[in-house]
DNA sequence: TGTACATCAGTGAACGCGCGTTCACTGATGTAC
DNA sequence: TGTACATCAGTGAACGCGCGTTCACTGATGTAC
């Protein structure tokens, strides 16, 4: 591909990148569509033979984060004892990870704009990460109130662990140390082996 | 106070009241300070007497979102049988119709611009809302792990409950029944009466 | 291999829009005396 | 009680801004033959 060429070449993927680097450096508000087309070097109008207006941008960079997300849970899970207390960990550090440094990010997939998006690229990303946790919760026994029980508890407490922590909320006082999160999962018990 | 005054008599009130509305409306971004002053039956640069620009009416907006917030934990409670866990199903109840039936307003009082705002009405108007929830821990036995953790432990859980149901992921399967919230908070002790 | 041509991705000017903000103003309210 | 006056809350016109979108265009790429 040349330079200068009037063809870039893969201008979809550097418009995400840009949103990417829009969104870490100013939060939501100061991603755009112009914005990141004049981070990628492209005129302001490119966009629109990529993206269905702003929202099919967001929707793209929402896929991405899944992605990131998916990749950060595996990496944490992959770093640790294989047995089930620890895999879970892993998880939730990988979970936990991610809202802390891409926290502009974590807000974005997690917004109004992202439900019942209809994006498939988006969906799948989505179902992706929770199928990291939901499996990684198979390594317990299931709770005796039914299936899937375990998945909302583990995963009800590390969304809502995250959010407090982005508000402070981890501490009784301002002085007093932070609650870590293995004091507030829920003790699940590792599954038999046969 | 005469019709057609000059003088609004309680046009700050009446403002945030308008942004409720568009907020309950239209979400997040529907909500400026000109239809809020336009749905108020204000000129559009009255706001300026009362909030300082948009994120000022905005943290008046999540400190009256609070009080809402409290106001139905309470409610719930008070309807509830005086024994620890009834209270605390009380408290959860509450917090997850506010999730419900004020999305928007829920949305708006833990997102980024609330993070750290500085703006008194607001941080003490969330800190009644997190009281609310402390108290009614306080019934429970403290865990031996340390103070505060059943409050995190409990805050955690619900709250995450609240976004994984606006994402309609409390169920496996488009199917299954979604899981309750009774099933997904932590099992506490009830304090014993001495 | 070369030529003609269709397709496609990016350009740059132009558009209208709603936004927050400023400013001189006005008219009502409240206070001093 | 009445008058003068300061204060204050709301008005309406005007501003500049960045936004998404449209449109005719151009130049590169890929394909048919």
């Amino acid at each position: 591909m040349a330079e200068n060429s009037h063809h870039h070449g893969d201008l979809r993927n550097a418009l995400i990148d840009s949103a990417l680097a829009l969104l870490t450096e100013g939060g939501r508000e100061s991603l755009t569509l112009r914005r990141a087309a004049a981070r990628a070097g492209v005129s302001h109008a490119a966009p629109a033979h990529h993206f269905d207006g702003l929202e099919g941008l967001l929707h793209a960079v929402a896929a991405r984060g899944f992605q990131v997300f998916s990749d950060l849970m595996r990496q944490e899970r992959a770093a640790r004892p294989a047995d089930a207390q620890n895999q879970l960990l892993g998880i939730t550090n990988g979970y936990l990870r991610f809202a802390a440094e891409h926290e502009a990010l974590f807000n974005l997939i997690f917004s109004e704009p992202m439900k019942n998006s209809g994006d498939a690229d988006l969906i799948a990303a989505s179902n992706e990460a929770f199928q990291i946790l939901s499996e990684t919760c198979a390594l317990f026994e299931p709770d005796p109130a039914g299936p899937f029980v375990n998945e909302i508890r583990v995963w009800s407490t590390v969304h809502g662990y995250a959010i407090l922590r982005q508000f402070d909320r981890l501490r009784a006082t301002p002085d007093s140390a932070v609650v870590p999160v293995d004091l507030v999962l829920p003790r699940l018990v590792p599954r038999q082996r046969d």
